[in-house]
DNA sequence: CACCAATTTGAGCTACAGTTCAAGAATGGT
DNA sequence: ACCATTCTTGAACTGTAGCTCAAATTGGTG
């Protein structure tokens, strides 16, 4: 009994999320995110209420998902090492773009707990995959069973931030292929 | 055969850097710096010209004292594991602020390619200097000669970026000690 | 078919970031 | 003692980010 909106709102947060991903939080302003959305400011504000509440949907969106593509590539029944090459070269690739939830944490950090908060969410959960992909790998004999898999587990998340981070800024593509390499073989 | 400056420059930039460090560099304003500083804005910007050549300076800055710091640490004539450790616990200790090389790429990739270019040549130095490291280890026999020191430099790399990164976000500290000793025993 | 609640729009409001500038102040050379 | 020169200061200027609002629009409901 009233007019209809005219735009998804989960679409909304999907076009938002990709303008937040490329560009930055502070770097973004309204009129980018009225623009990628294709409606009014008004209808935007209408319908999310500040800028802040966008992105942050818009961020978890992102770990959601990002969460979900990495859990389904840990679960192919192949190689442990195998699977986790895969999954740091999955990570490695969104090139300029890195990884949101890194960009969020080396441009809000310090300023936005909230957003934080999410990042640290984030980072949690990775870390706890990397572990059980590890006591999976010294199951089937891949890995060294005399190996703690809690700091190892610690570890591939601090490459896999670094590697994010590393593929925005680095040039010479090699470097993330070596990174990768030197990882599996470190198992 | 002109008023004198009230300032040193040099020191400036050095309190300069600490604010643009704590604070990133959109949420730093004018009006921070010269409290920073103890001058008026138009003192700042006689100086400085503007917010960004100052925040270059700082940057840099910041770039040469932190490869210095590291450097030395890498020379003392301690076993080259220990020399890793420490280097890494010293990576980790800045604690909220973080590195400020690692949150300009993250704040600043994608919008300020002058600022990328520094960071990158940060980490070129870095990489090699971590290369060098292991081959020094290597000649010691603390490290497996049949390891390769280029893809390893590499990954040590990514841990530190990582482990800087981390260090702004992670709340329980045990994570960083956790990264550090993984990474020293998978040498 | 008219009504009403919710939506749409963009112009306009407010606040502040980044910078400039005009006036005065401190120095050394003459 | 004076002048040229460079410094200092903060108020004021400009642009824009983030947001609001009044009017117009839409379509389900009685």
């Amino acid at each position: 009994m009233a007019r209809p909106k005219q735009f998804d709102p989960d679409v909304a947060v999907e076009q938002a999320m990709e303008v937040f991903w490329r560009k930055g939080y502070a770097a973004t302003t309204p009129q980018n995110l009225a623009d990628a959305v294709g409606i009014g400011m008004g209808s935007l504000y209408n319908a999310f209420g500040s800028k802040r509440a966008l992105f942050e949907q818009a961020l978890s969106r992102y770990v959601d998902v990002r969460l979900r593509a990495l859990s389904e590539l840990l679960e192919e029944p192949t190689p442990v090492k195998e699977r986790l090459r895969k999954a740091l070269v999955f990570m490695a690739e969104e090139g300029a773009r890195g990884c949101m939830v890194v960009n969020t944490a080396g441009e809000l950090a310090g300023t936005d707990e909230e957003a934080v908060r999410v990042v640290r969410r984030d980072f949690d959960l990775v870390e706890s995959v990397f572990q059980a992909l590890i006591e999976e790998g010294q199951r089937a004999g891949e890995i060294a069973p005399e190996r703690d898999p809690v700091p190892l587990g610690s570890m591939l998340l601090s490459i896999m931030v670094g590697l994010r981070l590393l593929a925005r800024v680095t040039e010479e593509p090699g470097r993330l292929r070596r990174v990768i390499d030197a990882t599996v073989d470190s198992l």
